[in-house]
DNA sequence: TTTTTTGTTGATTGATCAGTCAATCAAAAC
DNA sequence: GTTTTGATTGACTGATCAATCAACAAAAAA
């Protein structure tokens, strides 16, 4: 029973389900078939719409990045001052949502994947440019340029690092991933306040 | 020309070949045919030595870590106070050989492979734990064992995020990253002898 | 009503690869 | 000198999978 207007409908379901099936399997190996039946259609609808399984990958980490950009606008919004905005960021970084087994898992597959994709090798060198560039905006302010950079660099590897290791399993629980950034933030301008003063 | 005592000389050339491999392709597929020609030998001598594929990557885990426990080993025996530990520790996580692009590589690849194959899970884990206890060791002396916990939790997530950010290219350069972590070690020892005193 | 367009799939193809096996060759042991 | 043993491979098999294609069904347009 063919309706009409159902491709954007396929194609957010092929891409909710390509993500959640990496995620589940934690890696890119996972079948066009795989995700077709999640999304409750044949693989040769999915080929159909998409072209071919990498450009279903990579528009599917074009949805993942666009969420975590639109729960990242949202929550810079309500912020009312650098310091708060700053928090802001690294409490989307570890929200229930992106912080979940699927989603770390999947970003950690579309990182290796990025090895040999170009075009995902870029989407998420913009992830990273725009996560530094945020930090950046809240820090400048409350540490002077040289500074706010080196917390920057820091605050966010230590970010990416609490996802590979929740990846893992390995690391700390969502609450104290925060209070690990929070804390080097914190501690990194007390010293510079103290150092001024 | 069969010369016997070659088994040995074979393991190790195939779990090299199959680190510089995947290293080089940034992910684990690559095949053993691949593996097996850079380490000038027939696919099937692979498999006769070593089982599987499965089998081989794993001993391929094993001797990266081993490589990686023998310099730190060799590095913190160097090391005269507590503090020269931790930055010994530091040192070796991003010496020219761990931090080249291909090793870097090749752990990641690693990490996504855990998610699927538990041995290896097992392994990557016990590295984690290693490297969280020879920071302890280091670290409680000087701050006490509550400090010491949460300072070696952010550095060791750094150390892991500095690598995703250089497998991805977007990462600072080999001596700026030793800087980040010293820096991070650094502040938050200052903050805590200033409390203290 | 006929034609076109959109949605959809089953069946098939072609390529890739892990793993197997029988056979070969040379050194070592008897 | 015959036999055993370890090293080594070419050729093959079976499974998996991305991608293609021809076909069909229903809605929309003509």
């Amino acid at each position: 029973m063919p309706k009409i207007g159902m491709e954007p409908i396929r194609r957010k379901a092929l891409t909710d389900a390509a993500i959640e099936a990496i995620g589940a399997r934690g890696s890119m190996d996972v079948t066009m078939s795989d995700i077709a039946g999640r999304a409750g259609v044949s693989p040769a609808l999915a080929h159909h719409y998409f072209g071919s399984k990498e450009q279903l990958i990579t528009a599917s980490v074009r949805a993942l990045l666009r969420d975590l950009r639109s729960d990242t606008v949202a929550a810079l919004k309500k912020a009312r001052s650098d310091r708060a905005r700053i928090s802001a960021l690294i409490a989307v970084s570890f929200s229930d949502k992106q912080f979940s087994e699927e989603v770390v898992a999947a970003w950690l597959a579309f990182y290796v994947d990025a090895q040999r994709a170009p075009e995902i090798r870029r989407l998420l060198s913009v992830y990273a440019r725009r996560l530094h560039s945020n930090l950046m905006s809240g820090l400048t302010p409350l540490a002077g340029p040289q500074d706010a950079e080196r917390i920057a660099e820091g605050a966010a590897a230590m970010i990416d690092g609490l996802y590979i290791r929740k990846a893992l399993g390995t690391g700390p629980a969502r609450h104290d991933a925060v209070a690990l950034v929070e804390d080097h933030i914190e501690t990194q301008l007390l010293e510079i306040r103290g150092r001024t003063v």
